[in-house]
Formats: C-alpha cells, structure tokens, sequence
DNA sequence: AACTTGTTCTAGTCTGCATAGAACAGTTAG
DNA sequence: CTAACTGTTCTATGCAGACTAGAACAAGTT
C-alpha cells in the first residue's frame, strides 16, 4: 500500500492521507480485512505527524471503510467491497463538482434521478 | 439573481459566494452578458466585507466566467457556457458505477443525498 | 509481563480567512 | 468637464483551523 503526499497542496494533509487509503481500497490496490499501517509508523515514513494520521484514519472510520481498535491497529471492513468503495468514490467526485457549482442536494439528486431512469 | 450565505458552513465565504454565481450560470439563472451587483452593494446585502466579494468575483474571473472592469462593474461573459459540462460527466460516471453493482435508482439518490449533508 | 497501537489531553506555531480603512484608476452618467 | 460609481491595490488586525509536539492512558497482542 503506498500513500503519497504533497505538502503544497491546499487540500490539509489528513485529507491527503484518506483519500489515498479510500483510493487504495477502490482499485484494490488494498483487501478487504487488510491491516493498514501502523499511525506512527505511516507518520514517520510520510514525515508528518501522527495525529495528522490518526485523523484521516478517523475519517475512514466515519465512512464506515475500516475498524480501528487500539493494540490492532487499522484494518479494512470486510464489507468494504471495492466495488462500493468505488462507488463512494464516484458519489464523492460528484458532490464535489456540484459544490463547486453551488448546485442544492434536491438539484443534483434530481439530476442523477433523471440518469437512472 | 439571488446570493444566499451561510456563515456557519466550512466553506469560505468567497468560495460560496463564487459558488452561487457559478450555480446562477450553470442554472441559467444569469444570462450572459448580464451585470453582477456591485460589490460593495453585494457586500452590504450579504453582511459582508468588500474584499470577500471581491475575491469570489475574482476567482469567478480566473474561471473566465466574468470579466471586470471598473467602474462597469462584473459582467458574465457571453461565451460563459455552462460547466456544467463536468458535473453530467461526474453523473455519468456515478450512474454507470451504480448500474453496474446493480443499485437502485433510490439507493444511489440516497447515497448522493447523505454525501450533500 | 512486555510491547504495540489507538485514544485523549494540553499546548504551541503557522497559514489562510475575513474584516477594516484608505487611496487610487478607469468608466459611466449628469 | 465634473461627479459619482466601481474595481484595484495596499496595509493592518483578529480569528479559526491545520499541523506539530509531548505526554499519559487503555485495550489488545505476543
């Protein structure tokens, strides 16, 4: 699993750090019930700090993609298909573009309705 | 052509402020060639300083969406097509992803709705 | 029991956001 | 031409979030 970071970047680096990971998760790149590096070992290799880490893992977590417990460390939930995990990511894209364009919730999910359709 | 705020959201005031505009275009809500409110009458109605409009207008020019001049004020440009382009792209991507896991119209909808929250 | 790993807490620095006021330079209207 | 309007530029200040840092703690592993 690599994790890549750009330090100028504007978006935080914790952001950086989980969208890698959900990324990761989406091409395959990383199993279902995979161990995701240790937070102060990641830290150390990116050069960052280990809360930055530990808070995109917190991110992950929220989404419901791994389970964090501590003396185990991060692992990736085994109903984290890929598949789904894609599809987050595609959900994430949009959304993304249509704030950027200052579209509602009701716009856009009637936009995507018309699609299904 | 109406600019709502919202002070409490995580986005920068200058960003939702472009948003807006950017969504007015995209909507058709602004034809091209229309004239944008003053910034200092934006400013006043919004509860905002100057500069905050400003540099949303500015952003809106760096996206070659407005041109500025002063004393004439901003102005939509009339080759302004709508970037919306990218956002039917972004929905097109999310619906063949969700065709294929098999999901339902609704589902997906929902999916899409959560992540505007 | 020793070690690992996430959790929580406090605290400090730094950057970007937003505000404020002023002076300036094109543009338009009277 | 003059006056009013509008964006441009400059300096300065307060504030919140991001990131770092160090420490102590709790649950799990070996």
């Amino acid at each position: 699993m690599l994790v890549r970071i750009d330090p100028d970047s504007p978006a935080p680096l914790h952001a950086q750090i989980s969208a890698a990971v959900r990324r990761g998760i989406a091409v395959g790149e990383i199993a279902p019930g995979e161990r995701l590096p240790g937070a102060r070992d990641l830290a150390a290799a990116l050069g960052v700090n280990l809360h930055t880490v530990l808070r995109g893992y917190q991110e992950l977590r929220a989404e419901g993609l791994v389970e964090l417990r501590r003396g185990r460390g991060a692992q990736v939930r085994t109903d984290a298909a890929p598949a789904v995990a894609a599809l987050r990511q595609a959900v994430h894209a949009l959304v993304g573009e249509a704030r950027r364009l200052g579209l509602s919730a009701t716009e856009v999910t009637e936009m995507v309705r018309e699609a299904m359709a």
